[in-house]
DNA sequence: TAGTCCTGAGTTTTT
DNA sequence: CTCAGGACTA
């Protein structure tokens, strides 16, 4: 078959899109050879390229079943072996390669699985090498041998310690199948991972994995530890004298709170930011220090006025019934402390205890999870100390390599083949992370063969990043029938994710963002769930402080001080006193204050009886929160944007309510504040490329990454770096960094390419930004680097580099001009638009345009 | 009490 | 540059 263009010739549709496709789109697959461009284009096919543009052709022309068959036994193995994907030993069309020689192809999985019509012999045997593992009830069959030994050893302490990619989450969801197939409840096992994600993402393979009904599946648990930690407070929170409806603090409870408790130990905020000081004390608990030990350990100074701010903090939490995020892992251990029979009690519940990404377990966790195996000691855990990223946040990247000391006579169990990534890839990142030097050494070796090159893309600013992004995503979709949800641009900080998010809305391309935080901190939310979390618990200082007077109910400042005042006399908490003595306030601020008792006792109540749904309905009803944003917001966009932030919490609520059936107060906010639910009624993951932090990435995979800001200052982020006067550069702190782009790295299965930009604006001034180190270590020699000023190497002259920069600015295309590939396949298929895809823009997104 | 204007600080990563 | 929070005035 001939290289050619893939066109579209009837709908604008020439990326592939999950789920839309029922009907075939009809391309033409126009052979081009004697273009002077395909001289071009060929050679640099020559390697994988031509597998997915082979591969697409035949999916959606093709009409009749036999010759789907045909086509397709007679392509792969010999293709596959000229591709590069598979060694010529193992490229048949039977075995493991051809599992991970199918997960390289999407399109061919795609219609795998969606498309029932087809249902040729290899069918079957398709959707066996894709699905994890094999078939419910044949958890084993996926497996290779040391796999296998980890998963049939049940008890004792076992860890898995392996690279990237290698299989550990695989051998924790067959651990739990194998389990359940030996006839214990799914009700003992007790999975814990780190993110939400995670959590969500092991779920979803268990499900696949077990052989087991709804119902008792969900008596296993599978959560992230904070949820863990908060379901073991919420069971028995009681024998610590936890308030039943005691709130979590989200962050800007934290802040202000610690503001206060700064303001009253003297502690100026010049001295130390309060977001700082809030920090600092989270990592004092993380690492399991009480105020007492931090004041202990606490340098003078600063450092000491600050432990003793954190005794007020922590004493302030407790006033007000609010647990903040380190509270969900602390207090469980002062729990098992406290009520030893609990502790006993979730020893007896919970016989296997298994966790994913150990290497990120701060010391609490540790604790935690220590605890509850108590002295079964079934604890499986894996990790890779090579992916420790939370040292931050007081994880110990040398606590997995302590694991058979922390746990005497434990297994140990290492892999070493990687499943994930082509050769190339694999060779880069291990070339990464081998630059570090405090690390256990280990083999990984991929038979995916050698697959393509990793791409490097400079660009101009970041302006030009972003469109080679969108541009190569696009391209990818059109030439390699790449879906998009196949992608996922990874970059450091969130920061990153709004231009890019702007770029892809601007060609269609339909995203989702993973984990930000953004909807949950929205004034709008956190304001409407102030008056849920007062209606739950009447002591909760500061939801009241935040909706006192919003709308606004002639409650002003002078009444809330009194308010704060007589209740601080009182050793009552302000709602209650505020109630009580309403009638010492002006008359208008009674009358506010009545009107608030009001709709707080109705919400407790319309929850009660009808649900949360109703009861935060009528919460916007009776606040007339949708008039007071008309009357403060003037400009029309922001207005539509916020209204509609609204709409989405109803959702929200609303999509709770039809999963999991009628929900209480607690357990609405409980889930919002753990984030443990997407915002609104989206549950219908809809088809788009992925946005995430590679923090947030850890443990997922992806065959095409794109990982953006590869420069000095954001990864590694220069906070790591260290100041230039600063001699000794915090070897530990880039190590972290390092570890971090090698997880980003090895996200990707099939493609992965990297971009920085040359200069940047920041606070409206342009700097100049330099190439980061980690490229230099992934070996720049072997990347395919395109520059966005020339293909030939850079000039240092000056005069020439202008000129280019001048002449690009002409040449059709503009400045963003990627490859030469590119470029020729964008005259063979004009600019078709983006992608049909139509992803309704989400309400967030429509802020900034 | 509520709205307007101005200053100054901000960019790490998660629950 | 942009947004948030503080000071100031009606
Ligand atoms: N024995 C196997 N045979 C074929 N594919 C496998 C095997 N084990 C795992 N895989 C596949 O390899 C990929 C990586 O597996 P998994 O996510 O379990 O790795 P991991 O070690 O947890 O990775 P990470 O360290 O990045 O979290 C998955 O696509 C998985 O389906």
């Amino acid at each position: 078959m001939r290289h050619g263009v893939l066109r579209s010739s009837h709908t604008p549709q020439p990326s592939f899109s999950r789920g839309q496709v029922s009907t075939c789109v009809r391309v033409t697959f126009t052979a081009r050879a004697g273009h002077p461009a395909d001289a071009n284009v060929s050679r640099r096919r020559s390697q994988t390229h031509v597998l997915p543009a082979l591969l697409a052709a035949p999916a959606t022309t093709m009409t009749g079943r036999a010759e789907a068959t045909t086509s397709f036994n007679a392509i792969l193995p010999a293709t596959a072996h000229r591709a590069g994907v598979v060694p010529r030993s193992s490229a048949t069309s039977s075995g493991a390669s051809f599992a991970g020689f199918l997960r390289l192809c999407p399109r061919l999985r795609f219609m795998a699985e969606n498309r029932s019509k087809w249902s040729g012999p290899n069918r079957a045997g398709i959707l066996c090498a894709l699905h994890e593992p094999p078939m419910p009830g044949q958890h084993l069959a996926g497996l290779n041998p040391p796999q296998q030994e980890a998963v049939e050893t049940l008890s004792g302490p076992l860890l898995v310690l392996a690279g990237a990619g290698t299989g550990k989450t695989r051998v924790v969801t067959c651990r739990m199948a194998e389990i359940v197939s030996r006839g214990v409840s799914p009700s003992a096992i007790c999975a814990v991972t780190f993110t939400n994600k995670a959590a969500k993402e092991m779920k979803e393979r268990v499900r696949k994995t077990v052989r087991l009904g709804k119902k008792k599946l969900q008596t296993m648990v599978v959560s992230t530890f904070h949820s863990l930690g908060l379901r073991i407070l919420r069971d028995h929170g009681h024998h610590l004298g936890l308030r039943k409806g005691a709130n979590i603090a989200d962050e800007s409870d934290q802040l202000s709170i610690m503001t206060d408790v700064m303001r009253e130990s003297g502690l100026a905020r010049t001295v130390i930011r309060p977001n700082d000081a809030r920090w600092k004390v989270s990592l004092w608990k993380n690492q399991g220090l009480r105020p007492d030990d931090a004041l202990e350990s606490a340098e003078l100074g600063v450092e000491s006025t600050l432990a003793v701010a954190y005794g007020r903090y922590e004493a302030e939490l407790r006033r007000q019934g609010l647990l903040d995020f380190d509270d969900l892992i602390l207090r469980p251990l002062d729990l098992f402390k406290e009520a030893p029979q609990v502790l006993r009690g979730l020893q007896d519940q919970w016989h296997y205890l298994l966790v994913d990404e150990y290497q990120d377990t701060n010391g609490c966790q540790y604790e935690l999870i220590k605890a509850i195996g108590g002295a079964r000691r079934n604890i499986c855990c894996v990790g890779d100390d090579d992916q420790s990223i939370y040292a931050w946040r007081g994880a110990d990247p040398e606590r997995v390599l302590r694991f058979t000391r922390d746990f005497p006579g434990a297994v140990v169990v290492t892999l070493e083949q990687n499943y994930r990534s082509t050769g190339l890839i694999l060779e880069g990142a291990n070339r990464l992370i081998t630059t570090n030097t405090q690390r256990r050494e280990k083999k990984l070796w991929s038979a995916l063969g050698r697959g393509e090159p990793i791409e490097l893309y400079i660009a101009e600013d970041e302006k030009d990043e972003v469109d080679f992004v969108t541009t190569r995503a696009m391209l990818l979709g059109q030439k390699e029938a790449m879906c998009w949800e196949d992608c996922a641009i990874l970059f450091r900080a969130n920061s990153q994710c709004r231009p890019l998010e702007q770029a892809l809305r601007a060609r269609q391309i339909p995203y989702k963002v993973v984990g930000t935080r953004s909807f949950f901190d929205r004034r709008e939310v956190r304001d409407l769930l102030s008056f849920v979390r007062l209606a739950k618990n009447p002591a909760d200082d500061a939801a009241l402080l935040r909706i006192v007077n919003v709308p606004p109910r002639g409650i002003g400042k002078s009444s809330i001080d009194k308010v704060l005042g007589w209740a601080a006399e009182d050793r009552a908490s302000a709602w209650s006193t505020m109630k009580r003595r309403a009638d010492d306030l002006p008359a208008r601020a009674r009358d506010g204050v009545r009107s608030l008792e009001e709709i707080v006792t109705t919400i407790e109540e319309l929850a009660r009886v009808e649900g949360v749904t109703p009861a935060i309905s009528w919460l916007t009803e009776a606040t007339q929160y949708r008039d007071h944003l008309r009357q403060t917001v003037d400009d029309a966009l922001e207005l539509q944007t916020r209204l509609t932030i609204v709409d989405e919490l109803e959702d929200t609520a609303r999509t709770l309510e039809a999963t999991s059936g009628k929900a209480s107060l607690e357990s609405f906010l409980d889930t919002l504040a753990l984030r443990e639910q997407d915002f609104g009624d989206k549950e219908d993951q809809s088809d788009g490329i992925t946005l995430l932090t590679m923090h947030a990435a850890k443990g997922l995979e992806f065959p095409y990454v794109f990982i953006v800001g590869m420069e000095e200052g954001i990864l590694p982020h220069r906070n790591s770096i260290g100041s230039e006067e600063d001699d000794a550069p915090d070897d530990r702190a880039i190590e972290e960094e390092r570890r971090l782009a090698y997880v980003g790295v090895t996200r990707a299965r099939q493609r992965l390419f990297l971009s920085y930009a040359r200069e940047r604006t920041r606070f409206g001034r342009t700097v100049k930004r330099t190439m980061s180190r980690f490229l230099e270590e992934l070996g720049l020699d072997t990347l395919h680097v395109t520059d966005s000023t020339d293909d030939t190497p850079a000039d240092p002259e000056v005069g020439r580099e202008m000129l280019r920069k001048i002449r690009s600015r002409f040449s059709g295309g503009g400045p963003s001009n990627v490859d030469s590939e590119t470029v020729t396949d964008t005259k063979g298929a004009p600019d078709s638009g983006a992608a049909a895809p139509t992803k309704k823009a989400a309400w967030w997104e429509s802020m900034d345009d």
